[in-house]
RNA sequence: GCGGAUGUGGCGUAAUCGGUAGCCGCGCUAGACUUAGGAUCUAGUGGUGAAAGCCGUGGGGGUUCGAGUCCCCCCAUCCGCACCA
């Protein structure tokens, strides 16, 4: 029979499908073992080759740990929610699930076509309400907890009710938007409104006016990821800032944790730092700066509030990583938007700081960005007093303070800040020297052209901390302000909370409703709370997000939340469902989380190392927290596969004519390089006929040729439509089979190092997979299997291959796995070995790689059990024992020739051998060799 | 600017511990079969040289009997972050 990858194939498929064989249930008799792609969004453009690179690596060690004896979770569904879909639906008028039901038709066929092992039937869509009643269920979690910083984790908010009633918020220690100061009574003589509005500052789902990033063009808020340069990563339209009243996700709460996790998981290096710049982690002080009456000099008298009370009189609380600096801050700078701006500024300066203050606020995300390094700034008239030096002050105003990291303003050290002196230095503020490399190694500062931000040194000018060093200067100090009362040591993130509204309809509704302005859940057996019908997929004509539209969107008559969730709310916890997708009780039951436990094995992109990677991380905590989730991290293992780039043609069209120039000849003439679609090119020969045909513009082209063809330059890029460089994986099935697709997709490079995409190689994967089928097949397409027992040569280029397979797909390193089958088969068939013994193990070996031609040739071979089934060869190193070993021998580390000795011979036996040799004899030319060494079983290096 | 990664033939890549640099493919060259070849098979293929040989893993230094691999300095490319106090 010859090779009809065709049929095969399809024949395989449809009886993979029937007979249910990647179904998975929990079987406690096996260890498990949890395989997970990244969630994908169903785009309309359907796969790419980029995409199936991850899947088949998922796919090949899903298979091989089945071999294994493992149990295997291998899920796969689809993150439906999401902007294009819905942009589409704004523009046509198209219902947005329509349009993700065709794309996800359209990608199902896709993966299909390529032979996954996935069980299907635990798919679900983060749109299906099955699905995202537990999204909404677990937004009730959150909102109705708040995090206890003693306990380390969250907490019911009933808990904190408690607390209130009975001691108010002593010895409170939670998580919150502001630090708040009430007692029992306090709390108890509150009405339910302030009541609820207090319990909001700790939810740790809680509803705040806050900056956010809105982009107009998508009618929506972005989260910072979601951001990128200024513009939205969807669409590419500008972002502005613009406070706005939003859900928001107090994942700050758990910035420490998330950053202590990342020691327990095998991540790359890379992904890990990425996340650990994100969460920002930085040491430091938060002093009080209070505010400085006018006309006095004694700093206690300048303060305008009472000693004790600093925390609630008019102060600045600031943050700073160099509290040892303390004694060389000239000034302080608030954030445009910091509310104490408006108290504070003298009536002279009052126009000129409102003019700043509103440039300031309305300048786009873009702008403020493009122009980091422009100094702008205003002073407010007021004097703040350094609290341990007793100095007064000035207080400026700058957008190089931003308002939602530390606390909006800070004490300026410029010479010890490159942003501060900038700052001083443009606005001619003195500069005060207070660390230097060595006490007598003071300079003055009008002489610098750059700060000192060298946190080696020691303190000087610094009254009682003089001569200490950096670390211990900050922490004298620290020390000094706690006792003062008026500051305490403390740990800042970069890290903010996620906002969590979006003002669009293709997203999970929340269930919340508002009595009295005041949000409240809806109750859980409620849910899910459905997407409604409307009319028009935009905002209302007031400016309401699009469910403002649907008919009676109230609960029990209060109107409901308008909003919609967030992409990542979906995907944040889409792992644990598939644990137990069908589960209409509960998020996913208890026995099948304390099987399954996490995932053992996650592959996708590097691009959501900020964004999903911390959500569901997150999220994931939460619910182990809550006695959900068992582990308390979702994704042991996890690895990134690398980029496919394109690799775009590009003809050379001459100046001024429709004249083509071949690559090597274009020295010659003026060219403007156009890109030519990949398809009518082969080995980077122009198929002219093709290409006169594939655009009117070039019917009548003409051609300057070299050796009579047109050689076509390339270039790697990105793969794009716009480039004519993208491969879709459908049409090299249809020419080449899904094996050979994925065979040469792994075949490529190592899975997670980008690299271009280059079709002319798949045909060298293609006629190695037909080697491999003639292995089976006698010259005129017979079926063709030896009996006889295999020689040991042949055992050893079996045995061998286990070993290097095995070796390989331990360590992902899956493109030299498919050297090896090629070695393989290339020694078989020299050696014309199509014996049973040796070919059977080898299909099993391969059917992770390619399920379809190996489990044909398996059921040909006689086996009525699919070969998925089958357990992994055992490696038998007895194959491998030889009784002489080739060494090569090296004179000055040099490779001159190769010498047999038996393996057992030592030293003393191989050296009078080595140098009776006449080849030996000849490379050391009469020279008496200094010294020779031997390392048995691998080198021989003489030393002359 | 800070952080991370990567540099090996014309191309994708390979090389457990420091031990034969270039495995496996693509492409290319020659040949066989063929009406034909973008099919198949065989042989060759890092550079240079007639050959012996010499030179070769981004560049420069070092350690070592021996360095693609370890150490120091530099260069290039890619990715991430970027007023984070």
């Amino acid at each position: 029979m010859e090779y009809n990858y065709r049929e095969i194939e399809a024949k395989w498929q449809k009886i993979w499908k029937e007979k249910q064989i990647y179904k998975t249930e929990i079987d406690e008799s096996k260890p498990k073992y949890y395989v997970l792609d990244m969630f994908p969004y169903p785009s309309g453009a359907g796969l790419h080759v980029g995409h199936p690179l991850g899947y088949i690596a998922s796919d090949i060690y899903s298979r091989y740990k089945r071999q294994k004896g493992f149990n295997v979770l291998h899920p796969m569904g689809y993150d439906a929610f999401g902007l294009p879909a819905e942009q589409y639906a704004i523009q046509t008028g198209q219902h947005p699930a329509i349009t993700t039901e065709k794309n996800v038709k359209r990608y199902r066929e896709q993966l299909d076509k390529i032979g996954f092992s996935y069980d299907w039937d635990r798919e679900f869509r983060t749109c299906d309400p099955d699905y995202y009643k537990w999204t909404q269920w677990t937004f009730i979690q959150l909102f109705n907890s708040y995090y206890d910083k003693d306990a380390d984790k969250a907490m019911p908010i009933s808990t904190l009710i408690e607390h209130f009633n009975a001691q108010g918020t002593d010895n409170l220690n939670a998580a919150c938007s502001e630090e708040l100061s009430f007692s029992a009574e306090d709390w108890q003589k509150m009405s339910e409104k302030e009541q609820q509005n207090t319990l909001m500052n700790y939810r740790l789902a809680y509803l705040a006016d806050t900056w956010v990033n809105w982009c107009s063009g998508l009618g929506t808020v972005l989260a910072n990821d979601e951001v990128v340069n200024g513009l939205s990563v969807r669409g590419g339209f500008p972002v502005e800032r613009k406070l706005m009243r939003q859900w928001i996700l107090r994942v700050s709460a758990y910035a420490e944790r998330l950053l202590q996790g990342l020691e327990k998981v095998e991540w790359t290096d890379s992904l890990k730092e990425i996340q650990r710049n994100w969460i920002g982690r930085s040491e430091g002080a938060a002093v009080w700066f209070p505010l400085a009456k006018q006309d006095t000099s004694d700093w206690k008298d300048l303060y305008m509030g009472n000693w004790d009370g600093l925390r609630n009189e008019p102060a600045f609380e600031i943050f700073t990583t160099r509290p040892d600096t303390i004694f060389g801050v000239t000034f302080m700078v608030l954030c445009p938007e910091h509310e104490m701006i408006p108290t504070i500024t003298t009536p002279e300066q009052k126009a000129e700081v409102e003019a700043y203050v509103t440039w300031a606020k309305n300048r786009s995300e873009r702008e403020r960005q493009a122009e980091v390094k422009k100094v702008s700034g205003v002073f407010t008239g007021a004097f703040a007093v350094n609290p341990i030096s007793g100095e007064p002050i000035p207080i400026w105003v700058s957008d190089y303070v931003l308002s939602d990291y530390g606390t909006g303003a800070i004490m300026a050290v410029p010479a010890h800040d490159s942003r501060d002196f900038a700052f001083a230095r443009h606005f001619n503020l003195p500069i005060r020297q207070v660390i230097a490399p060595s006490l007598d190694e003071v300079s003055d500062p009008a002489t610098w052209t750059e700060s000192m931000d060298s946190k080696s040194g020691v303190c000087v000018n610094s009254d009682f901390i003089n001569g200490m060093s950096v670390k211990e200067g900050g922490k004298a100090i620290i020390n000094k302000v706690v006792e003062m009362g008026i500051g305490y040591g403390t740990v800042n993130y970069r890290l903010r909370d996620a906002i969590f509204s979006r003002q669009r309809y293709w997203g999970e509704p929340f269930p919340i409703y508002y009595k009295d302005g005041m949000p409240y859940a809806i109750p859980e057996n409620e849910l899910p709370v459905e997407l409604p019908e409307i009319d028009k997929f935009q905002p209302t004509e007031t400016g309401e997000p699009p469910l403002a539209r649907a008919k009676d969107w109230t609960y029990n008559g209060y109107p409901k939340e308008y909003n919609t969730m967030p992409g990542f709310a979906g995907s944040s916890g889409y792992y644990l469902r598939y644990m137990d997708p069908h589960n209409d009780k509960e998020y996913f039951s208890k026995e099948a989380n304390q099987y399954w436990r996490n995932v053992d094995l996650y592959v996708g992109g590097a691009e959501h190392a900020t964004g999903h990677l911390i959500y569901s991380r997150f999220w994931n905590k939460f619910l182990f927290d809550i006695g959900l989730s068992c582990e308390d991290e979702p994704f042991k293992k996890l690895i990134n596969q690398g980029m496919i780039q394109g690799r775009s043609n590009f003809v050379y069209r001459i100046v001024g004519t429709n004249q083509y120039v071949s690559n090597g000849l274009k020295g010659q003439y003026e060219v403007t390089p156009i890109h030519v679609d990949v398809n009518i090119v082969h080995n980077d020969i122009l198929d002219i006929e093709a290409f006169k045909q594939w655009m009117p513009d070039f019917a009548d082209a003409e051609f300057i040729l070299e050796n009579g063809q047109y050689v076509c330059g390339w270039e790697v890029e990105k793969m794009s439509k716009s480039k004519y460089n993208v491969q879709n994986p459908d049409d090299l099935v249809e020419k080449y089979g899904a094996d050979t697709l994925r065979m040469y997709e792994m075949f490529l490079g190592p899975i997670e190092m980008a690299k271009p995409w280059d079709t002319n190689g798949i045909e060298g994967v293609f006629r190695f997979i037909k080697k491999f089928w003639r292995l089976f097949n006698s010259q005129n397409n017979e079926w063709s299997i030896s009996e006889e027992e295999p020689t040991r040569e042949e055992y050893k280029t079996l045995h061998k291959t286990i070993k290097k397979i095995e070796e390989d797909n331990e360590k992902f390193s899956f493109n030299t796995a498919i050297s090896a089958f090629m070695i393989c088969t290339n020694e078989l068939a020299d050696a014309k070995c199509n014996k049973r013994k040796i070919l059977e193990p080898l299909c099993i070996l391969m059917s992770a790689y390619a399920p379809h031609i190996t489990e044909e040739l398996w059921s040909q071979l006689g086996h009525a059990d699919s070969i998925t089934k089958a357990d992994f060869p055992k490696y038998d190193e007895s194959y491998m024992q030889e009784t002489d070993f080739i060494y090569p021998v090296s004179f000055n580390g040099k490779m001159r020739l190769k010498l047999s000795f038996p393996v057992s011979y030592t030293q003393k036996e191989i050296e009078p051998i080595l140098l009776e040799n006449a080849d030996v004899q000849k490379w050391l030319a009469g020279a008496a060799p200094k010294k020779i060494i031997i390392v048995p079983k691998r080198i021989i290096n003489i030393v002359m």
